[in-house]
Formats: structure tokens, sequence, C-alpha cells
DNA sequence: TTTGTAATGTAATTATATTACAATTTTGTT
DNA sequence: AACAAAATTGTAATATAATTACATTACAAA
């Protein structure tokens, strides 16, 4: 099984294009439209498959020249999340936008503490599990995280 | 499968005590003794099931006579997790208590959104499908949390 | 056109967490 | 007991993360 961490020759340009594409489309079959401010936090977080803070994106979108203030930055973040197409890296406060073929509100992620950069799965074998155990004990899943803190294989090498 | 809830006939004098019997001989076996504030903090935690943030600590802690800094809270949680007693509910920034009978560093979580209490679960199929999860992706795991969130079956209920 | 709604903008504040450094207590050793 | 080293505690200030409240603008539907 190869990494699920991006590897340098991956082509980010086309990854970004695909990942709007997918965005845009996902919003209009929920029935909704970005606003330009959605769409620019998303652009931002596509620059990388880096977890950033709300911060970082502030101040990510300020080099590119448009600041936004940081409540305007959390309002594009809830409603990408409530897409599925930005997920929250919980253990460290910070954000991410979703590679996986769909967009998920369970996402399975690996999160590399040295450089940051998080990868995401889609075991559907643990998603089944968790939703079994969840029915098993009546309790009534709004949403379930699996997260993965350690070292990507660059950075255990190096 | 009962509810992984506590019910409202559980003792819970016997509850924090057996708690704290395990926590201190769980530290010793570490070769660590707690201080004043870590057994403080931990006495906190335990005085319910319910998730706490570090700042309402300080105000339990207050209440019951010993007003403590932030940072102190911090500290000791720092060392009461490490130690496994501990876990932080990464959703909310909060923190709770262990309860499954050995301390554990991977917690399983059920958050019930509304009455904030914390259930644990120790279910070893999903543990060594993160590992192996893990270890396929050449991913040196430094910790996994797995993070339900919904409705307890009481608050389900009502 | 006006009405309603969603999105954006601005300011202030609250909540969460850490840094830096000083004082004290505990532990182990002479 | 006396001392040094290490761990723990105490205090102040600050950094980081997130939300509240309210005003304004854009845009579509009636």
């Amino acid at each position: 099984m190869p990494s699920l961490f991006p590897d340098i020759t991956h082509q980010h340009n086309a990854c970004i294009e695909s990942a709007k594409t997918r965005a845009f489309k996902l919003a209009e079959d929920a029935g909704k439209k970005f606003g330009a401010n959605q769409v620019r936090v998303l652009e931002a977080l596509l620059q990388d498959h880096r977890a950033a803070s709300a911060y970082e994106i502030v101040e990510r979108m300020a080099e590119s020249g448009k600041r936004l203030q940081p409540v305007q930055v959390y309002r594009a973040l809830d409603t990408l999340m409530e897409l599925g197409l930005v997920h929250r890296v919980q253990s460290i406060n910070a954000y991410v936008a979703c590679t996986t073929e769909d967009a998920c509100h369970n996402p399975q992620l690996l999160f590399c503490s040295s450089c940051k950069r998080v990868a995401e799965l889609a075991n559907n074998t643990i998603s089944a599990l968790i939703s079994k155990t969840a029915k098993q004990s009546q309790f009534k899943l709004e949403y379930g995280l699996v997260e993965l803190v350690g070292l990507c294989p660059d950075c255990t090498d190096a």
C-alpha cells in the first residue's frame, strides 16, 4: 500500500482544480451557492495539504491581497464543513480541505505532527464498526471522527 | 447491550474512590507521584462524568476552596493525560476522567452534545483496525482518537 | 419596488492555552 | 543535619482560538 500522503511529484494545480470543481458541484447539488469568502477560504486551504489554523488562513489570505476578519473565516469554515468540504483537525484546532472523492462528515484523518500534512482515509470497515457501536449503545450519532496523530513516512525517514 | 452512560443509580462515591485508587496505583507503577494539584484536578474531574473545560475546572475548584491559575490546571491535565487518566474531548476542547479499567492513550469516546456526559469504549476491534491501518500507510502512530458526538440514550428519549 | 434572506463587514469580547520566571517543596546524597 | 538537584507550585503576562452583537450590502422572490 502506497503512502496516503501526497508525494512530491503530484500535480498540485490539477489537484486544486479538481477539488474546486468537486466543491462547486457538491454545493450545487445541495442547493447552495458559494459566496466570495467561502471560495476564497477554500482556495486558501487548497494551497497545500497541511492543516492551517483559522488565523493562519487569515494571514494566507492577507498575503494574497484579501484580509478577512477572523469571524469571516470562521463563518466560511462552518459552511464548508457543513458541506463536508473541509475538516477540522480536532487535536490541533486547525482545518484542512477534504481530499476524498466524496465530501464527508465522518473523516478519518492521519495528521503528521512534524510536517502538519494531513492524509485522509475512507475505510468503510472502520465507519461501519463505528456506526454499529453507536447503534448498540443506543447512541444517536451526529458525527464521528477518527484522528491518528503521528509521523508520516517522509518525516519518519528524516 | 446496556447503555455505556452511567445510570442514575450508580454509586458515584464508590466510582470516585475506585478511580482514585486506580490512579494512585498507576502513577506508582509509572514511578511517579501525584502532587497536590494533580490530585485536586483529578478529583474535580471525577465529580461527574461530564466533560469540563480547563476554565470550568478552575471554577469548580474555586468553589471548593482552592482556586488555581489556568496554567496550573493545564499542567495537571498534561500529567494526568500522560498517564492516560484523563482524556481530552477534542471536539469541544474539554477534559474528562478516564473510566476504563486500564488507563489508556487511545480513547474511544462517546460524547453527548446535550448533557455533556462522556462514555468510554474499549473496543479492541477498532483499536486493532486503526493500528493496522496506520502500519499499512507506514504511519508511525503517536496516538489515535475516536470520538463519537451525538445524543446519549437519556437525551434521545427526552 | 419592496420585501425577505443570505452574505459580508466591523468592533468588541469571551474562551482556550502558553510563555517566562520566581518561589517552594521534595528527594537523594554527603 | 546540610546541601544540591529536581520536581512541583505560584504569579503575571501574553498568545491563540472562537464567538457575540450589530450594521451593511447583494440579490432574488413576491
